[in-house]
DNA sequence: CTTTTTCCTTAACCCAGGTTAATAAATAGA
DNA sequence: TCTATTTATTAACCTGGGTTAAGGAAAAAG
């Protein structure tokens, strides 16, 4: 059987995760994988449905996000090359608590769970590309909620217009400014405020504004 | 060698997780731990330390906290029975962000870094136990974040006196009020809102307050 | 190209929560 | 026990974001 294109940046991941992957390994895993496209505004998931599958993104743009009463609240984002899906749903096999939509047209790497644990089953290292995935999905979270925790609003959005352009790119303001936490209204307000400073702050201490590096305090 | 009864608890959450786990392979993994006590208010892991140790809790209570410029920000609670660590900077071996406090007595089992890559390689299921961790903290996560998106922080404390009233009894209201992202002041306004409609609310719908149960719309 | 719809911005008003401060209650230390 | 420190409450004030509303820009539909 001749390698389907279609695979190809799935296995990459695989082998960035585990180098060691055996072809008959991959092989048994290309036999469960389906693809699957998305038509803009079509949900990959819905919220009360138990979430069958987790699915590798080849291209395109979902957004996830919590309906709560009659206002989307946008958890996250997935492009190519991520895995998307309510995860928790998947794992707990209880009915997700969100919607996942395609802001654009986008093709997936279905992977069911029944077939996964297949996998699991006969592929022992498969345990292994779980736990890093997982883990992975751990440190995301890790990282937003820190970031919620720690960074202003303000300071958010210029971190997303400095490190992912794409996101403004490809995704209306308002979504963004719900995924911030807040209105669209603020989130202009932000960007009006954040005009005004970067048109002054050129004067500011030229000498390193830089974070301090905190080192472990004492007791 | 004669089974330690300190070992006893993660033994039990172990098998809880792997039910085949063979006595070979706990041996294996008792080698690697250590025993550690930490007085009220020492820490387990300070800002800009390596986490090298995950610490299971035989009893005991911490508090996980950013340090917000001079301010403290909760995130979360560990007990007895519950794995601590920043699992964040552990697995990516970075410095961690937060501090980990012990606000009562603690004893944890230890388990190192280098111990624990040691017995991913020499017990390949001790990988399928890891996976299952880091999914059950990522569940974790996901809830948390579900909550405070979808839940008003009033209901949130009072989700909390229902349903986890150890932490009532055991944290002082300033925690558990960082812990919600407000101030002591704030939560004191919320438990007096609170107090105010309880005694009104037996007036409320006698048929069935119930939550809305959510299906799957239409897109 | 025009029309329609969606999206963004601005302004005015309101309010929940932050801030400050002062007091009371509870806990720990002596 | 009594004192000192920490923790909780309450009130007055202030601010930033929500809300509502309206106008304009941009994108999609025709």
């Amino acid at each position: 059987m001749e390698p389907s294109p279609q695979f190809e940046r799935i296995r990459a991941y695989y082998l960035s995760l585990l180098p060691a992957l055996t072809s008959d390994a991959w092989e048994l895993c290309t036999d469960h994988f389906t693809i699957r496209t998305l038509k803009k505004g079509e949900f990959l998931q819905k919220q009360g449905v138990v979430a069958n599958h987790v699915s590798f993104l080849n291209y395109g743009l979902l957004r996830m996000y919590h309906l709560v009463d009659g206002r989307e609240k946008v958890s996250e984002f997935f492009k190519e090359g991520d895995y998307a899906a309510d995860y928790r749903s998947f794992l707990m096999r209880e009915p997700a608590t969100t919607f996942v939509q395609a802001l654009e047209d986008t093709e997936v790497v279905d992977l069911s769970f029944d077939d996964l644990q297949v996998i699991y089953k006969q592929i022992p290292e498969a345990n292994y590309i779980g736990r890093l995935i997982a883990e992975e999905l751990f440190k995301d979270m890790c990282r937003r909620t820190t970031t919620q925790v720690t960074v202003s609003i303000d300071d958010q959005y210029a971190a997303i217009v400095r490190d992912k352009p794409w996101l403004i790119q490809r995704v209306p303001q308002y979504m963004i400014a719900s995924y911030l936490g807040v209105t669209p209204e603020a989130l202009s307000r932000i960007k009006s405020r954040a005009g005004k400073r970067s048109r002054k702050i050129p004067l500011r201490p030229v000498t390193a504004p830089v974070a301090e590096i905190v080192t472990a305090a004492q007791p």
